[in-house]
DNA sequence: CGTATTATTGACCACTCTCAAAAAACGTGG
DNA sequence: CCACGTTTTTTGAGAGTGGTCAATAATACG
């Protein structure tokens, strides 16, 4: 109820040394701030906060004014949107470098709520289009980012209006891989942070179905599932044979 | 094959009388170059052609390099992906004042294609860049119709992923009789300018359902269907009851 | 270690899809 | 303007994918 418990105010931070590109996080060019110089890290450094969050914490709701914006540092964060009859659609995890909480008219268009225990730079949304006027670079990422979000929505609604069950979790398996692929975690064994019922509401499936395809992979040898929280991609090119509806 | 065989080239326009934002198209607010100073549309005006294309003319595909942005002047556009199989998925419907055309990573992420016939403003990639950096409102208009546009498409995804046939259906006549009125055109009789394939495309159905559920409607007395161009809207709140999963 | 939560598995069912045919709308040329 | 063929839409019957409901198993947690 009270997700701000934990917010480090760094607004009397004083920069970033030369090594890393910001030093509230290692993410190297995932990170938000990748690409600025300097000088305009150490301006978007002093405005911004540090956040700590457990699991199951809500960020922001759909409709809340839109006070801040979000970039993920560590962990792993789900956006949705619900009916009121209380049916889900998750419509994006936000790992590690991706930014969230650009308002629409005000408010937040979706819930925000850590998966994980989450890291999270929290930009105040008034000084940071104050910044944006004086830093277009940075405007210029945000725009870039945000494309990059909106393609990656196309994606996943040519995945729910068109893909069958089995199409669906093997692409969201491929998802999964690489994303983490991308922020250098390389071998087959993945880190599954979410739960079944994540999952479906991500994929526009119910849990049993989900579990379902699973099994069937895992009887299939395409994948092994050591414990709940894991996954082993013992047959990716399959996977990514499925997942494109082969 | 060749859809830019109409262009009118502007590249020696001279700018817009004081009335009209712009002169290549009278959308008022809605226009892509809405707010912006006289100056600014003169300089945006140099740059932009027009074009003409006939209903059913693809404006570019997927993967194609990115070499132009483009606004509706007049008309509907639509934007898809397709599966190896063909399966397809149609992301948005453009109307007039919308903008599209953004680039991933140097291509397009989608194809466009003409429903109707269709006036187009065409920007040249390379020369917008340019004049991003010149006139910084250009860059906050893009990054505030890309942002709507994103949540649109979390809409949709809502949509997609959790909404049942007859709640799909009932959402995209509220969609298209909310477009329509933001253009100013009131009254309960809207053109329905695109076929059955490209609903049931757009909403994730087959033509059959689509055309199931538009009967159901009319035999409620929800709808009226004059003919295959137009949709009478009878009981719009109903209709919206349905869209929300009442 | 016991309880609560989450995931799996099974049986059954329904919504939507598939396939097929009829009807309507459209386009073309005489 | 009408007859013709083509395309699109509607309607129908049947089937299948994924959903619902329920029970069991596994996991997490105090």
């Amino acid at each position: 109820m009270a997700p701000y418990d934990h917010i480090i105010d760094r607004d009397k931070a004083e920069g970033c040394p030369a090594a890393q590109p910001c030093d509230h996080c290692d993410l190297g060019d995932l990170a938000f701030c990748s690409g600025l110089t300097q000088g305009d890290i150490r301006r978007l450094s002093s405005i911004l906060g540090q956040t700590h969050l457990p699991a199951h914490d809500t960020i922001f709701r759909e409709g809340d004014p839109a006070l801040h914006l979000y970039s993920v540092g560590a962990g792993t964060v789900k956006l949705y949107k619900l009916l009121s009859d209380g049916r889900r659609q998750i419509t994006a995890f936000m790992f590690p470098g991706d930014f969230f909480g650009l308002p629409l008219g005000g408010g937040y268009a979706y819930t925000a709520e850590a998966v994980t225990p989450v890291t999270l730079c929290r930009f105040p949304r008034r000084k940071l289009e104050g910044l944006l006027e004086e830093v277009p670079t940075l405007e210029k990422r945000l725009l870039k980012l945000t494309i990059a979000e909106l393609a990656s929505a196309q994606d996943q609604m040519l995945l729910l209006g068109r893909k069958t069950a089995r199409e669906k979790v093997a692409s969201f398996l491929i998802m999964l891989a690489e994303r983490c692929e991308k922020r250098g975690r390389t071998g087959p064994s993945l880190p599954l942070s979410m739960s079944r019922s994540d999952i479906a509401d991500y994929l526009g499936l119910t849990i049993e179905t989900v579990s379902r395809v699973l099994t069937q992979f895992k009887k299939e040898n395409i994948i092994g599932l050591p414990d709940l929280g894991h996954v082993v991609m013992r047959q990716p090119e399959l996977l990514r044979q499925i997942a494109e509806g082969g």
